[in-house]
Order: structure tokens, then sequence, then C-alpha cells
RNA sequence: GCACCGGUGGCGAAGUGGCUAACGCGCUGGUCUGCAAAACCAGUAUUCGCGGGUUCAAUUCCCGCCCGGUGCUCCA
């Protein structure tokens, strides 16, 4: 069996396979290090994370390379607006990125390519198109890409360029262009501006041109997968099709995956609607960094997810019924052996997870037999009916699931650590929710000691003390669950 | 305006031309517990936006309509 999924450039489900039946090449658009990366980021940087530890759990290995921008309009004028260069403004925004990325689990691809670190290749890239006909100078300076010369143009969105006519809402006024169409691969900067001296001219790149001269640098001419964000479809990565194939006349990708946007409470996300957060805003809020990361994987990348804060609730509340049974398991004390039941449970589970991610990461789909496999173990560890093999069997499935959904083992400390020491640095304690400061207050020690007063307090029956100590722990977020295996506690 | 996607229980969300329409959350009742929590059991959509068509049979295919979203411009 293989993965399956769908290809916008073919419009089917086609299988995943590396050309080199080796290693699979593949490219992600990465962000653009202007600003603190919000959840609509992360919800398409954490579906290409699926994918490429499903590859790996599938024994596939993954050479994976991103892009970061650290060049372009926005962060030209934010750094002006800072008052510095922007080789001083980018460096803390690719950090709070890479920060971001462990938080939510999110393996680091093989290659961080940082676009002002790659201006040869790109100027190469011009050099080349320039030869082959399909790029021109224009007066001021810059370099655009030639549409005329590259008929395919549109062949990933399925645009009709026939039907677009230059003019209406193309910005025409702007140069000298041969054709409104015609996109910008090198910019020519004024005065003061950020550029490099090249042999093409002073300037610098455009976004476009940036990814197909890094994508060609790292993973050749043609490669297998292509990732990125649906709104990237047109024009970038159209753009880079043209801008690639025109010179090397071979396929850039072979598969293009695109994952669809996050709206929230059912609309696009916007800071003018009130309804924009970033990663830091959520756990700030006393979420957890698992509990995001399932909200967002759990709708399949190919649906537009819905986010609200009721979905966060669900994910946490799911997370903690997979600890539950992790923990119970661990700490039960059984036979050896095994029980044709538990063992064909477990294989039911595992054959029906495999399936569904296979069949193009429906994540939804694949959530489903695992949870029946975790009633199926709470039910029969209330029964007394399994044995220590069976425990084996399913702590093995369950990690066959972490190993692509990656919430079960608890990572859920550091980042909401790390943003509380963040927004105290900051100075905006202010938007901290009041229980994470007063759980935060309390160290595991202190915690302990409690639950030591408390269950001597119980072994005497003084069940007014033992309750107040209970009330006191929940106040700050402390979950307790006694049990015949002694007393458990969370934070909440 | 053009194009694409979606409308499934209180919420989120799978899925299929015919098997009891997954799974998670929530809610109600029960078991267990000193009480809780956790866990389990039972209940919670006679029905899959509306109208028509195809078919022995449609939530699933086709047509129309209504509603929501997205793209066509920087954007994950």
């Amino acid at each position: 069996m293989t993965l399956r999924l769908y290809n916008t450039l073919s419009g089917q489900t086609d299988p995943v396979e590396p050309a080199d039946g080796d290693t699979l090449r593949m490219y992600a658009c990465g962000p653009t290090v202007y600003d603190y990366g919000h959840i609509g980021n992360f919800r398409t940087f954490l579906q290409v994370d699926i994918l490429r530890r499903f590859l790996h759990l599938e024994g596939v290995k993954v050479r994976h390379v991103m892009n970061i921008t650290d060049v372009d309009d926005k962060i030209i004028r934010n750094a002006a607006a800072a008052g510095v260069p922007i080789r001083e403004y980018t460096p803390k925004f690719t950090q709070a990125f890479l920060d971001d990325l462990d938080s939510l689990q999110i393996e680091r691809p093989e290659v961080l390519a940082r676009a002002t670190e790659h201006i040869a290749e790109m100027v190469t890239l011009v050099e080349r198109l320039a030869a082959a006909g399909a790029a021109y100078k224009t007066e001021d300076g810059s370099w655009y890409f030639r549409l005329a010369a590259f008929p395919e143009y549109g062949k990933l969105s399925k645009k009709d360029l026939e039907g677009m006519t230059d003019g209406a809402r193309v910005d025409v006024d702007e140069y000298e262009k041969d054709s409104a169409r015609d996109f910008a691969l090198w910019k020519a900067t004024r005065p003061g501006e950020t550029s490099w001296d090249t042999a093409i001219g002073t300037g610098r790149p455009g976004w476009h041109l940036e990814c197909s001269a890094m994508a060609m640098e790292f993973l050749g001419e043609s490669f297998d997968l292509h990732a990125g964000g649906e709104d990237l479809m047109f024009p970038h990565h159209e753009n880079e099709i043209a801008q690639s194939e025109a010179v090397t006349h071979k396929p850039l990708a072979r598969h293009w995956f695109h994952v669809r946007f996050l709206l929230v409470d059912g609309r696009k996300m916007s800071k003018s609607e009130g309804n924009f957060y970033t990663l830091r805003d959520l756990l700030l809020k006393g979420y957890k960094a698992s509990a995001i990361r399932l909200a967002l994987i759990s709708v399949p990348y190919r649906h537009q997810l819905n986010f609200t804060f009721e979905g966060l609730v669900e994910a946490t509340a799911a997370i903690d019924r997979l600890r539950t049974l992790v923990t119970r398991l661990q700490a039960a004390t059984l036979a050896d052996g095994t029980t044709e039941l538990m063992q064909a449970a477990a294989d039911k589970a595992e054959a029906g997870y495999m399936a569904a991610l296979e069949n193009d990461l429906n994540t939804a789909e694949a959530r489903a037999p695992i949870f029946d496999l975790v009633r199926a173990t709470n039910t029969a560890l209330d029964q007394g009916a399994v044995l220590a093999g069976d425990r084996e069997r399913v702590l093995a499935v369950l990690a066959k699931f972490d190993a692509v959904f990656a919430v079960i083992a608890d990572h859920d400390a550091q980042p909401t650590r790390a943003a509380l020491a963040w927004a105290q640095e900051q100075g905006m304690t202010d938007k901290v929710a009041p229980e994470l400061l007063a759980a935060q207050g309390l160290s595991d020690e202190a915690i302990e000691g409690l639950i030591a007063e408390r269950n001597t307090a119980r072994r005497q029956r003084n069940f007014k003390r033992s309750d107040e100590i209970r009330d006191e722990l929940a106040a700050k977020g402390i979950v307790i669950e006694d049990s015949k295996d002694g007393v458990r506690w969370k934070r909440k």
C-alpha cells in the first residue's frame, strides 16, 4: 500500500512515490518573516508535517526544503517603520517561527533556505530566462517574465488566460511592461532601499523567483512534490512553474499539494474582523499546544477548517482521553500473555488507521479506529481482561498514531512556559489567562506535597480536609483522579 | 460578474448507490466512588439544505434553487 494524494496539477488522486525510488524530494513554501505566525499559517505547516510524518511511518525517506522569505515589500515596510535594516529586523521573527514549529511538534525540514542567502542562484535564473527569451528588463532596471513565452501558463490553477484581458483590475499603470500580466522577477530599488549589486543590475528578487531558484538549487530541476497553502496556487505557484519550466522544459514538480484555508468562526481570519490569532495568543489564553495541533489537523487538508474555541476545548478533552488510557495501561499490573479479543481489536484499529491516512491523508477518518481501540481497551481493563502482551500491542498502535498525530506524548509544558516568558518580556501579562498564571506558580513538588497531605486526610476519613485540598488545586487548574492504582494528577 | 468548494445529530466532522449514517466533544440517565474525577453501559440524526429527475433502490448520481466559504490582488 502506498499513499495516494490529490494532485492539483493532474486533478486526480495520484500515488506519491519518490522518483528515484529512495528519497521523496519535496519543497514547501515557508513563511515571510515580517511578524509572528498566525494559526492559519500553521494549519498549512501542520498538514505538511502530517504528510512528512506519514511518509516516514511508511518507510519513505524525505528531503524537505522550506524557504524563509526574509526580503519582501512587507518586511521592508515594517523594518523601515521600526527604523532598523531588514537584516536586523528578520532574525527575531525567523527564530519565533522556528520556536512556534517546535511548540506544535512540527518536524524541521531538512533544509531551511533563507532568500537573502541565495541571491546568486536567483540572478543566474534570470539570466537563463533572458537567454531563453522569457525575461526582459524595463527602463527602470526591473526584470519581468514574458508570459507570451510560456503558453502552458495557467495549467496548475486551470485558468484560461484568453478570458483574462489586460486592464481592468490588473495594475497596468505600474511600469512599462509588455503585457499587464507579466510578473516581476527582479525589482529595481530606490536609493536607500535594501538591494544587491548583481550582473543583472542593482535591486532585489521578486518573491516568486526566490522559490524557483531555491527549489531547483536543493532538489534539482524536477522533483517529487511541491506543497503550499491554496492561496499560493495562483499566482505564486503558477509563476514558479513558468520561471522554472521556461528554461528547463521539465516539470518543476510532479505532484502539487495544496492545503485549504482556515476560517475562524466561519469567516476568513483578518485583523479587521478581530478574529486573528497567533499561536502565542492561544497559548496565553491557556490552551495547550497539543490541543491546538489536534484541532488544526483533525480536519483533512482538502477541506476548509472552521477554527473555534469550542474546537480547542474538544481537542483538549480528546487528548486527555488518549493520555489517560496510556497512563492507565502503564500503571496496570497485568499477567503475561495475550488475548484473542484485544489482539484482534488492535489489528483492526491499526489497519483502519493506516488505510485512512493512505487515502489522501484523511485524518478525520483515521482518528475513528483509534478511538474505537481506546474504548475496547478501557472496557477490557474494567473487566480485568487485558494481558501484558495486549498492553504492548495496544501501546504500539497508539505509538503509530502518535508518530503522525504527535499529541499523546506530553510536550505541553515547554511551549506554555516559553509563551509566558515571552509575554512577560513584551510586557503583555494582561493578556494571560489568570488560571495559567496561578498554575504556573505551583511547582510539581508543591502539588505532590498537597496530594500526600490529602491522602493522609482520606485515610483518616477526614473528607472535609481532603476535599478542601482538591478544591484548592482545582482552582489552580490541577485535576485529581483517585484510582485503584493510586492518585493521578494533571494540569488542566 | 466568472470559477471552485461545501451545506450530515446540540457542536465539530467522516462516509457510502442498498448493511444499525463512523469518530470526537457535549448533554441526560445508570454502574463504580466517602463524594468527585476517570472509565464503562444506555439514550441523544426514522435521517444527511430545498425542489425535481435517473434507478428496483439516493444522503451518495444528474438538473435547478437557496445559503455559506474561497479564489480571480499581497496572503499559509
